[in-house]
DNA sequence: ATGGCATGACAATCATGA
């Protein structure tokens, strides 16, 4: 039995910090590695401006919503092994937002969720209060979108780390942001909604990060974060055969600060 | 030392990221 087109699938998630600066490493990545549904956050484009014919081109479909100079997500479907999607929405529904970090959309069986989580600035201040409500409403929502698809994968970058492993110092990040108790609570209530982290279903090296200041070499001192993820309903959890962060890209020319997260997804 | 670097909007600096 085979539950997708193809024998298996890969799935990815990758804050590419400006579409159009990074546009070639995204045609140059997609050519280089079969990935077939690709999830982008921060493109900083305005829908029109999206580069439609270039992905095209490439052999992708592209769904998006964006706006000028900050956020803006995207869903790519390889065209060669995945069908049309159908019921895409461009937003959190019943969540009024001027900011656009959301993207969800159905295809091969599946409900696919794009998400670019607020960064929340500095703890206690307007911004966090913001990540926090964001991440509640979105979790209200999923609870919905769960109890009627059995297969979903939420990915992106939720701008959390949610473990001390996932933090190159712990102790300096301690209640930081990206780090603080009630950013990781959020987490793990993504998670108590079934969803299965998928990187960590697999053994993993120490170390393993996928975001890296541009600052201070911090790549090159591996003074990163864990902060890009994939999460997995236990339908699709059950079938996902390996998780890999992308590390190559961020030692490219003119990188983006994160690194591609990709699953890998077998039919029994 | 609250900076550093990168991006975009804008036309010299400034907001934002994480």
């Amino acid at each position: 039995m085979t539950l997708f087109a193809v024998p298996s699938l890969r799935l990815a998630t990758w804050n590419v910090n400006s579409l159009k600066v990074r546009l070639p490493h995204l045609l140059a990545w997609l050519h280089a590695r079969t990935v077939d549904i690709v999830c982008l956050q921060e493109t900083k484009l305005a829908d029109e401006s999206f580069p439609v014919q270039d992905l095209l081109d490439a052999g992708y479909r592209c769904h998006f919503a964006g706006q000028k100079t900050y956020n803006g997500v995207a869903i790519l479907l390889r065209v060669a092994s995945v069908g049309v999607a159908d019921a895409v929405i461009p937003a959190l529904p019943d969540f009024d937002d001027s900011q656009k970090r959301l993207i969800a959309l159905t295809v091969e069986g599946m409900r696919i969720v794009c998400g670019y989580f607020p960064n929340g600035q500095a703890v206690g201040s307007e911004k966090y209060a913001y990540k926090l409500q964001w991440i509640k409403a979105l979790t209200q929502w999923l609870r919905g979108e769960i109890s009627s698809h059995d297969r979903l994968a939420l990915l992106g970058d939720f701008n959390i780390a949610p473990e001390a492993r996932d933090v190159h110092d712990p102790v300096l990040w301690e209640g930081q942001i990206l780090c603080s108790d009630a950013e990781r609570e959020g987490f793990r209530g993504l998670l108590a909604l079934g969803l299965r982290d998928a990187f960590r279903l697999f053994e993993q090296p120490e170390r393993s990060f996928t975001w890296w200041d541009y600052r201070e070499l911090a790549f090159r001192r591996k003074m990163g974060l864990r902060i890009d993820h994939i999460l997995l309903s236990a339908a699709l959890a059950g079938l996902c055969t390996g998780c890999e962060i992308d590390v190559e890209l961020r030692r490219q020319e003119r990188p983006s600060d994160h690194a591609p997260v990709v699953a890998t997804l077998t039919s029994p």
